[in-house]
DNA sequence: GGTCGATAATTGGCCGACCAAGGTAAAGTC
DNA sequence: GACTTTACCTTGGTCGGCCAATTATCGACC
């Protein structure tokens, strides 16, 4: 323990090389944020449903369609192929969700909502649109709009460099440092 | 895509029972994937820090400081403690930081950065700024100031429901259904 | 003094999400 | 036909993040 000073606060550890001024961007930390508590009030709205927040979102793809091939819900949702299969055993094991092999493509799994989930329906439905007015809350249309339109502008912004967008070409040579932390770090405990 | 139907869509599992219009708030659509999108970004630029984000969060509060009690880290970053924990677990595993048992209290601990830490320091913050650069790219002065007030409001929303924020008093009895999915749906596999 | 409630951390379990590999089946090529 | 891509999913690992329950310690109260 560093025999130390009392003290918490002052004497930083290392000198800030950078003008306070640029320091960390204010934006970026405010979507944080309120990434994470909408979230986190997502997962309460949820929480008597039985889901967990992400899972709604794939249910109601589901609910559209009687089966959805996996791939085209990995492609519609955008998210990692392992991330989804993860989710699909889960929901599969609460009863939410059957999957099934493809007669036509035997490498291809099938998923459809199960008729118990329709239960749900609603529900998730009802605590969305509540999320969204509780979200939104105090902001009239212009806002609403305006606050649309910029998070579509900065959701462009950030597809650019992401690997998988809609409609986005980028086969971007740069900034993708190849290696980085291989073992290195933080791996094991 | 979607024109494909063999078998696939249409045969809607369950009939919807709201008009179409109110399903799903867009908005929040949209912040789920701006914010997932953003965080991919942070990770990318973040990597060859060794960083994961979140962490670089965590470093930040550090570097302000020399030492600092992990109930005030927790307070400040609004997190829950046990993730605060493991994360620090990791940072300390990775040598970026140093627990010690407070003497003045012997249940709380002190964190610091270590000197190790600090060849980071520039590397994340010119991260950060590149991070905010490139994901308000094409937005105004007035543009930004307008994200960053409505982003303030909708926080003020979500706050006034979650539990901890900072100046909230809350006892808002409303909505909280209290238990929900005890033992519920997918618990093991 | 001793008891009881609040505080500080930790552990364990769970979930979403990522990446990196791996295995299998379908297209495309020769 | 056989061979080589490519697409589709799984598994295994890691992280951030949450909740629930536990263990120490501190404080306050009696």
């Amino acid at each position: 323990m560093t025999s130390d000073p009392p003290a918490t606060s002052d004497t930083p550890a290392c000198p800030d090389r950078l003008p306070a001024a640029a320091r960390g961007g204010p934006l970026s930390h405010a979507l944080s944020r309120v990434a994470r508590l909408h979230r986190i009030a997502a997962g309460k709205l949820l929480r008597s449903t039985g889901l967990y927040p992400g899972q709604e979102f794939l249910m109601m793809h589901l609910w559209d369609a009687d089966a959805v091939r996996q791939s085209e819900l990995i492609k519609s949702m955008d998210l990692d192929p392992s991330t989804v299969t993860k989710m699909l055993q889960r929901l599969d094991h609460a009863g939410y969700v059957r999957r099934s092999a493809d007669p036509q493509d035997r490498r291809a799994v099938l998923v459809a909502a199960t008729a118990d989930s329709c239960t749900l329906r609603s529900e998730v439905e009802g605590a969305w649109t509540e999320l969204e007015e509780h979200t939104l809350a105090g902001l009239d249309d212009t806002e609403r709009a305006e606050l649309a339109r910029l998070l579509a502008k900065v959701e462009a912004n950030l597809c650019t460099e992401a690997a998988n967008c809609p409609d986005r070409p980028s086969a971007h040579p740069a900034s993708v440092h190849p290696a980085g932390r291989g073992g290195g770090g933080q791996g094991d405990q």
